[in-house]
DNA sequence: TCCAGCTTGTGAATGTGAACGCAAGCACGA
DNA sequence: TCGTGCTTGCGTTCACATTCACAAGCTGGA
């Protein structure tokens, strides 16, 4: 089956694998078993198997996976074995949290720019980027950044993308609220916190008689 | 086919059906068809019919669906037809952003509580809440909470997921980046921004020669 | 060298959701 | 009242992902 069609959930599994491995690689052990990987992260270890077989023999029977290989080798699929430099866009109170997350760096991603339309918010330094006005997207290219993160208001998000889409950038992060549309080259996820959210209750237990009697049953795949 | 199974896509996809709708709803038409609103949300139009039709007969054939109707039925299926109190737990930069963030109420979701555990934290008033110590997350039963949005650093999330499943919560959305578990009776869903972004390198292009020949293919299934 | 115990890798079976296509049904005008 | 045009609802088909089960293969000890 090498090299067939590679399963877009098995695209969506690595990082969560990647994530399991480095949390858990500062614990001493040299290698680790699917079964035990497969605990860590909440699937199942033939799951963990059979996404690995798409992309090689990464494991040895009756060893398991060296956590270190297998660490260097999700990263390469992935695309993050080199420091990838990102741009964020919009630095309002999200935009903000996300200039302080500490989390991106763990996957070599290096937010090396921001910027916003605010001229208030302009020249401000958090966490070590300075703001700039978003003008500047235009030198994006120069600079190197292909990957950015789209933390704008919902009237702005398109043709932020779209300028965006304009100097180069490949691949985009996107928190607005809202559809957008960008051409086939450019990668866009889009995470709508407040959807996300908004699906919560209907997993709620019905208050009187059974009005949604199959709410929550069947979940056998993705658990989030 | 009515009252079967209902997939687990399917419910995924109603807040984004609903974010349409709403969106829509104020440039003054009665009426939209299955297609207008699929181009709108970026879906097919026959993927909207099938998931309601697992609800119910919401349209007119020949007309289409009444906006405000539809918009009532996808809240009712959501159990977002009342106000929903849900509870912040860390109030660090990513809690004060979703603390800050106007996208909730539109689905009748209404942070009307925060905890943390920083005691230079607790006592401020953050858009129109007061932060208040964690212990007295405990209190928050009689107060009629029964959601909750954990954004704790990694280390606290399980033990702030036990604390919230102690004191009746149902429904948790976890920022913290990993594995988290809770009882049966209580839905969580998981969101790791960083993991999110950090899919992004893998579909772009290749540097060389084609390396990954298949990367980016085939996405009949979600976009996002 | 051979055996026992593990663990991986993967073909095949199963299950689920996406995609299709059309009959049923409504609105409106002749 | 009938016909035309449009839109929904849904049975069916197809594609994909999950799940199973086991052969292949490594390690370490006898």
């Amino acid at each position: 089956m090498r090299y067939r069609k590679i399963p877009d959930e098995t695209v969506r599994r690595l990082p969560l694998y990647l994530r399991g491995l480095l949390l858990s690689a500062d614990r001493g052990r040299e290698h680790i078993s699917s079964q035990v990987l497969a605990d860590f992260v909440g699937v199942q270890s033939w799951q963990i198997r059979k996404d690995f077989s798409y992309f090689g023999d990464f494991g040895t029977r009756g060893v398991g996976y060296s956590i270190e290989k297998l660490a260097r080798e999700i990263k390469r699929i992935l695309r993050l074995d080199v420091i990838r430099k990102a741009a964020l866009v919009g630095v309002g109170d999200l935009g903000t949290a996300l200039l302080a997350y500490p989390g991106f760096c763990g996957y070599g991603l290096d937010i090396v720019a921001a910027f916003d339309v605010d001229p208030d918010r302009v020249g401000k330094v958090v966490n070590g980027v300075r703001i700039e006005d978003a003008s500047q997207i235009d030198a994006l290219q120069e600079r190197g950044v292909i990957l950015a993160i789209v933390a704008v208001p919902r009237s702005a998000a398109q043709s932020t993308i779209d300028r965006l889409a304009e100097v180069g950038v490949r691949g985009i992060l996107n928190f607005a609220p809202c559809k957008v549309v960008a051409p086939r080259r450019v990668k866009v996820i889009s995470l709508d916190i407040a959807m996300e959210l908004a699906r919560l209750p209907y997993y709620l237990p019905t208050g009187g008689a059974g009005e949604h009697p199959l709410a929550g049953r069947s979940s056998r795949h993705r658990a989030s």
